[in-house]
DNA sequence: CACGTTTGCGTTCATAGAGTTCACGGCTGA
DNA sequence: TCAGCCGTGAACTCTATGAACGCAAACGTG
């Protein structure tokens, strides 16, 4: 590859906790490196424009569109305008479909919505840097083929594998439901909540927890066994 | 079959030949219509302020990139700076590999290399239609997948071929099928009412999630299994 | 402080549908 | 006519789910 091999990362992240693991995860990827982070637009901005002015321009932003000091998409137009190409994720608990269309046409690379596995940032991650590494060649596409492939490469999901016993939309669903409830749920609040028995919430709230995207805390004072509930850990701060 | 909304579509092509073709080719694919077209980036920018403030944005732009008076690339991000919305489809013989990435961080949906044949227009015109009615439906993404198969639908290349074991009638019956019932069906319901076994009939099914024609969802409540049950993607932008 | 009561956890297992493999029949081209 | 390929479906294995049930943990009462 004639490019340099290390991927220069800046984190965009209202939250610092979150920023802080959003820059942990980066850094252990392979082939990425985190080289800053930022708390807000304006300050997202000053480092790129630096990062620029250095000869060292960042090659991909970690964006969380929910900021303090305005839109990360408003953010991203913004780049543009001034030239800047970096590439953006944008990392976000946003979930309007409208949100998602115009971070399209914003020119961002990928969608990724909080909460995650840190298993699917790496994913997401390694698709970039083949993404990244199809285009890197100087020189021409052969043909259309081999510019729909970059594009499939970037942009085709890729399932990551569940343990046994486990299903792709059933996470899906008690994970939503998980982090759409205020405060904490019992496995057999949030199976009633998933339209799924409470045996299975407890499956998949269990996975959850495995994977670090819920805590377990139990809650004392009725007569009886203490009940479990599940909490979702917020990986944003928004 | 009722189709969507109709698509308006600025061509904007520096050769008038090819602007007509294209223009022409546009106005035959079922639910798109030129609105209109431009040989330059200011003619092209005109339009496009006119139609927003006529309350008629234009939702898609075919653009080449080689323009007289700049790079198309540059009026894309002119263009997103002014807060337009309009996705893009850059039309182009520039076969750089850097082109192509700067074309993706300007948020350009698709990438086509001229000369391309009308079919490839076509499918790829069917395909931003097919990503537009994922995103149309107003509310909320129920979690990753969504987001992902919008991106996937995009971005993946179709080959006009349909994929060896298939043929083309039985995926017309089973589409029918689905399209006519109420709900979603499961492969076996689907099968039923389409003559063929279930497992031809989830081949089929698949082929249409695959494609984003379909949507699967799991039911859940029986004893065993959950029942998958597949459901006719809206196309019609309700 | 010990013991019963109460409540929900956690496990085991039957079940039903998913998903895969492979053999058959028909069509096509030589 | 024969050979090869392609779409189909039967048989089979696998997997995700929920019902049943015993057990664990905290409270209440003496």
């Amino acid at each position: 590859m004639t490019r340099a091999a290390t991927i220069d990362v800046l984190v965009v992240e209202d939250d610092p906790v979150a920023a802080e693991a959003h820059a942990l995860h980066v850094s252990r990827a392979p082939g990425f490196r985190t080289v800053g982070t930022a708390h807000s637009a304006t300050q997202a901005l000053r480092f790129l424009e630096n990062a620029r002015a250095a000869g060292r321009p960042v090659d991909l932003t970690l964006l969380d569109l929910h900021l303090p000091d305005g839109h990360g998409l408003q953010l991203c137009r913004t780049l543009r305008a001034a030239g800047h190409g970096t590439d953006i994720i944008a990392v976000t608990s946003a979930r309007e479909l409208t949100t998602v269309r115009q971070a399209v046409s914003a020119g961002v690379v990928q969608y990724l919505l909080k909460p995650f596995a840190a298993a699917t940032l790496h994913e997401r991650l390694d698709r970039y840097a083949r993404y990244r590494a199809s285009l890197a060649r100087t020189g021409e596409a052969t043909g259309q083929d081999e510019v729909d492939q970059a594009f499939a490469v970037l942009r085709t999901s890729e399932r990551s594998t569940l343990p046994k016993g486990l299903s792709a939309p059933t996470l899906e669903a008690v994970a939503t439901v998980l982090q759409h409830a205020d405060g904490s749920l019992s496995a057999a609040a949030a199976g009633v909540r998933a339209g799924v028995s409470r045996i299975t919430a407890r499956r998949y709230l269990e996975h959850l927890v495995d994977t670090g995207l819920a805590v377990r805390e139990p809650r004392y004072g009725q007569v009886g066994r203490p009940e479990l509930c599940y909490r979702a850990r917020n990986m944003s701060g928004s």
